[in-house]
DNA sequence: ACAATTGACATACGCCGCGTATGTCGCCAG
DNA sequence: CTGGCGACATACGCGGCGTATGTCAATTGT
């Protein structure tokens, strides 16, 4: 296998520039990150950049589709680790919220993200994120744990209280503290969502 | 009083150069926007604009504050209008999500805004709004209807998950099925914050 | 009433950054 | 061995932001 060693090259400079990428959209901002400089941050030019990711757009799209690969990864080790599914879903939103104060996936993906590439709805990388909890959230109706409801709503809402939380804590002067406001709040939320034992409402 | 004169002719000037700003920002995207192109909308050149606004993100904050102040108004009205305050902290959840899918809304306050001038919990003006809404839960928590935890990290959950379903709905191929989906969902997590009957959980 | 000053703009310039067009070099096919 | 293709580097133009400078009207002090 001659030409896979080609394409490995290849891969090899991708993951170089989107390494760059990441570092300078992170710490600068995309609009302040320049291309000659995180290009040559990755031993290139624009020129390779060009090439196989067509425009600045094209690689911010790269950056975010992988960020959000490792946020679905790491989000599904800790939900399977949880004793039951319900628990799965808040250890998994909480999680959503520490992920959120890293300055990487703060800025990249729910700062400049939304600006350059649109409603983070749109993003087929996001997708696979929220169906994963959309899927958990659909198995705890079928339980009759939680009211039937539109599954993926109840998702995208849980994952917007998250979000603001997120971005609140990350802004805060005293974040454990925020944090810890939050996730108890959070809770109330979600058991909104359970079924009333009986006679309820 | 001359002076009010000169003083309201400065007025115009601003009020001018922020409408051009808005339709431009809201049209073509903050970044798209240039700069010569709205002035002269305005009968105007970028002098006139560095003048008062010091720099792009100046008027952009100009332009935030603004739509912010109306958005407030319009939240109170609606607000005011319920029959008690639970139901004026739902009315009011869903004309925010309502808002939210006015185009320049959408995209001024929600995708650009963000990226341009950082995490929203920093913005003087978005206190503004948030915290008529803290308020009216601080309440709702002194008369016992709701339970008793942080008020504004209350606010800020809600009005994420607002905000989410918004965008999610804004995206959309058929906004209304999605949004009657979505108060469904916020129905259900609004009630998790009431003060349970008695004997639960 | 008049000169000096300040403020509200317009004009002109430089710099940077993106995108594209063009060039170069190595690898694989025939 | 040679022709073509893919992976880059290099060179260029265009537009946009910010700033420095200029101009004119209004205001103030006397």
């Amino acid at each position: 296998m001659v030409a896979t060693r080609r394409a490995q090259m290849v891969e090899e400079t991708r993951a170089r520039l989107i390494r760059a990428a990441r570092a300078a959209f992170a710490t600068q901002g995309y609009a302040a990150a320049s291309m000659d400089e995180l290009t040559a941050e990755a031993g290139l030019t624009r020129g390779a950049l060009y090439h196989h990711f067509g425009d600045k757009t094209g690689l911010m799209q790269a950056v975010v589709a992988q960020i959000d690969a490792e946020m679905a990864t790491r989000l599904a080790e800790v939900r399977d680790r949880a004793p039951d599914a319900w628990q799965g879903l808040l250890d998994e939103s909480v999680a959503y919220i520490e992920m959120a104060l890293e300055p990487e996936i703060r800025r990249i993906m729910l700062l400049d993200g939304p600006a350059v590439l649109g409603d983070p709805s749109r993003w087929p990388s996001q997708n696979a994120c929220l169906r994963t909890t959309t899927q958990t959230i659909q198995g705890l109706m079928d339980q009759g744990i939680v009211q039937r409801l539109d599954a993926e709503a109840t998702a995208r809402l849980l994952n917007g209280a998250a979000l603001s939380a997120a971005l609140w804590i990350a802004a805060a002067e005293d974040p454990p503290a925020v944090l810890a406001k939050s996730i108890q709040v959070f809770r109330n939320l979600a058991t909104g969502l359970l079924r009333p034992a009986e006679g309820a409402g």
